[in-house]
DNA sequence: CGTGTTTGACCCGCGC
DNA sequence: GCGCGGGTCAAACACG
């Protein structure tokens, strides 16, 4: 019976490791909600940095950008006063990884937009989206298009244009909240989903000193994703403290797949750099 | 009934 | 001028 003893006891522990486990993966699970939620954030405010930084620099850099390419200090300005009128007209364009891939094409940035068009166009079958800021008739100007991304239809390419003149949304709680219990409309996060990779548009490569960080939140995958990493990560996480996240992002960066991804969206980022 | 989306018409710049 | 492509308007419509 002593085999019969140790056999039941084995049997509890296996339970209860399987209770353990269980609660760590809910742990592990409002974790990566967590980390979502601050990689949005991340990406937020990297997108408010790179535009600070346009706004420093004088937008000189965009005009540049645009193919002409003369550039000597105090024609620049000059011109950019010209022509470009008081408003300078910022644009950046930001990637968006969305997992669902019928949804109609919503960014949620924390601002509210009405959509006021929709085209077809030349070179992509999805149709490319209209927005404008809801503070509008307040004179907020900005402005932004959303389309799916030609090759890879999981992608939004969202083209911001302008800047807001107001807060982020003033009476809704805007798209991040701090804790899980967000029911909000469209904010709906659910299980980690969304990857974003920010490309503020007006850098070319020709500004080594200030490399624009492609701020690229992991997709922090679904139950439905089964993806290996995930185990990896699970792993990672219960051996282990976070210590060993970039042990993470080594394999990640292993992965063929993700490499590639990367790669198409940094090689979609920079249509200069394609064409030539 | 107010509010936001749909969708075809319209406009405008550009190349031929 | 004409056609094309992208951007916007606004009437109709959907929805609470
Ligand atoms: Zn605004």
């Amino acid at each position: 019976m002593n085999n019969m003893e140790a056999h039941t006891s084995c049997n509890e522990k296996v339970k209860t490791l399987r209770a353990d486990l269980e609660s760590l993966r809910k742990e592990n699970e409002t974790l990566r909600f967590k980390l979502e939620v601050m990689n949005r954030k991340c990406n937020i405010l990297q997108a408010h940095l790179q535009e600070t930084k346009a706004q420093q620099l004088g937008m000189i850099d965009l005009t540049a950008s645009r193919s002409n390419s003369e550039i000597t200090s105090c024609k620049r300005s000059v011109r950019i006063i010209e022509q470009q009128v008081p408003t300078p007209t910022k644009t950046s364009q930001i990637l968006v990884r969305t997992n669902s891939t019928d949804n109609s094409q919503v960014v949620k940035d924390g601002y509210q937009w009405r959509k006021y068009g929709q085209k077809v166009t030349k070179d992509n079958p999805s149709p490319r989206a209209y927005f404008r800021c809801s503070m509008a008739p307040a004179g907020c100007p900005v402005k932004k298009k959303v389309q799916r991304c030609v090759e890879d239809k999981s992608f939004l390419v969202a083209t911001y244009d302008g800047e807001h003149n107001h807060d982020v949304n003033s009476h809704v709680p805007a798209l991040i909240r701090d804790s899980l219990s967000s029911s909000d409309d469209e904010v709906v996060l659910p299980k980690g989903s969304v990857a974003n990779i920010i490309y503020p548009e007006p850098y070319p490569l020709e500004n080594h000193s200030f490399r624009p960080s492609i701020a690229l939140d992991l997709s922090l995958s679904g139950p439905n994703d089964k993806s290996p990493r995930n185990d990896v990560v699970e792993n990672k996480l219960h051996n282990n403290n976070c210590n060993d996240i970039e042990e993470y992002v080594a394999s990640l960066t292993k992965d063929p797949s993700f490499t590639a991804a990367l790669a198409a969206a940094v090689a979609r980022s920079m249509p200069h750099l394609h064409a030539a």
